[in-house]
DNA sequence: CGTGTACCTCATGTATACAAGAAAGCGAGA
DNA sequence: TCTCGCTTTCTTGTATACATGAGGTACACG
């Protein structure tokens, strides 16, 4: 999640070992992801505190950090309250990621850019996973998109894109508990769109792409709750 | 700037009464759009602290914002470095930029969207303002094209659109310090858009907003510094 | 004179103490 | 019994103290 401006270090995992801060930003999304911390709840510092073991400090930083990253919504003096997903909210979203990844797959065709050895490798690991590892997949979605924006060589759209994934995570998080999304049909289309883009098929990647895109917006109901 | 999720309290403007939070944030950041914390320097949360008047506290979740925006580089246990802006990366913004607009305007001609009257209002306070008010001049140019991308009806896109709001503000000031941007012309080429965009001229307006978007990126020698 | 090492300094990361405001609970009056 | 207001308590906002690790400097050695 390279939103936040950091020193990237190369690694792109879920790394639980670092400073107090990271294991604090890990474990309160996890929870929000989980759904420990429901839509409209309000997670107190003291909690998240126990929780994820460190002091205020880091875990006052680590709530700023994903009230910045659109997973909370911080109230002056009120504390931090887990955003609700509203209908509305998800059909602007799915307009966006589309634009954006239109974006992408039109410059990757149109300037012929070859696609990184990263998304079939991705595949692959989308495959390799063991179906109840729900965060695993959810995160190996994400990478192969992240990566598939990539592609076009556009180093902002890329950060755009990034900011998309908090409330996306969630969607896609409860798409998988309540067995709408397969993972199995997920991964096809993923490779249909490999298969599009390598030969810079630009209508073809295009009619994957929106019909990938616009299976999601379903579950409305779900997640305001 | 409503990138950062807090309940907006109404006022867009820049209230300098607020938390120390707030005076930090504020404080810092009008320090490195003047330039008084060139690109590549790194700021010290006592220098901060100082300038700012607030302890640490404060002044290091004001440095994690700014940095969450896109203004600071953190370096673990280095501190925060004012970002350098790069001539891709000025490219690449520019070309996100356009994207967003584009689909704004797009958006606001096929589906027959009328503009708020924000927008007129905004060409007077740009008219009204005193030349030498350059963060003025660059918060009302920021509220405009704001305004317009509102307009379009999707709130994820005006996120997406603050969202680079820090290299862009920085660009139209050095821009207008170098006595690159001229008002009159800007403020021109708003009322054009906002002429073309009541009559709901897609491919006339589309040609403005190509046209304004296409003066900027002219001065890339100047940021690196 | 150059280089390497050890120590020292100082900035950041973390924890905790203090201040202030908001919400809930309790009591008195109508 | 309901309502208004006060007090109490608890949470967040801010300040400060302590821990840790990086970087710089000085000294010794080749």
């Amino acid at each position: 999640m390279s939103s936040q401006t950091f020193v990237d270090t190369g690694d792109n995992s879920v790394s639980q070992e670092g400073s107090a801060r990271d294991r604090a930003y890990q474990g309160v999304r996890a929870g929000i992801l989980k759904g420990d911390f429901p839509p409209g709840s309000f997670i107190e510092e003291a909690v998240a505190c126990e929780v994820t073991g460190v002091s205020r400090s880091p875990v006052r930083e680590a709530l700023n950090r994903l009230a910045a990253e659109g997973y909370l919504e911080l109230h002056r003096r009120r504390g931090a309250m887990v955003c609700r997903l509203s209908a509305t909210e998800l059909r602007d979203l799915y307009e966006v990621r589309l634009m954006v990844e239109t974006h992408a797959v039109r410059k990757i065709c149109r300037e012929g850019r070859t696609l990184p050895p990263d998304l079939l490798r991705l595949c692959d690991a989308h495959e390799a996973m063991p179906a109840e590892d729900l965060l695993g997949c959810v995160e190996i979605n994400r990478l192969f998109h992240q990566a598939l924006v990539a592609a076009a060589g556009n180093r902002v759209l890329v950060d755009v894109f990034d900011g998309l994934q908090a409330p996306l995570s969630r969607v896609a998080m409860v798409s998988l508990q309540q067995g709408f999304g397969k993972t199995e049909v997920i991964e096809e289309e993923h490779r249909e769109m490999i298969a599009a883009l390598s030969v810079h098929d630009e209508a073809r990647a295009l009619a994957v792409v929106e019909r990938h895109l616009a299976l999601m917006p379903r579950l409305q109901s779900v997640l305001s709750s």
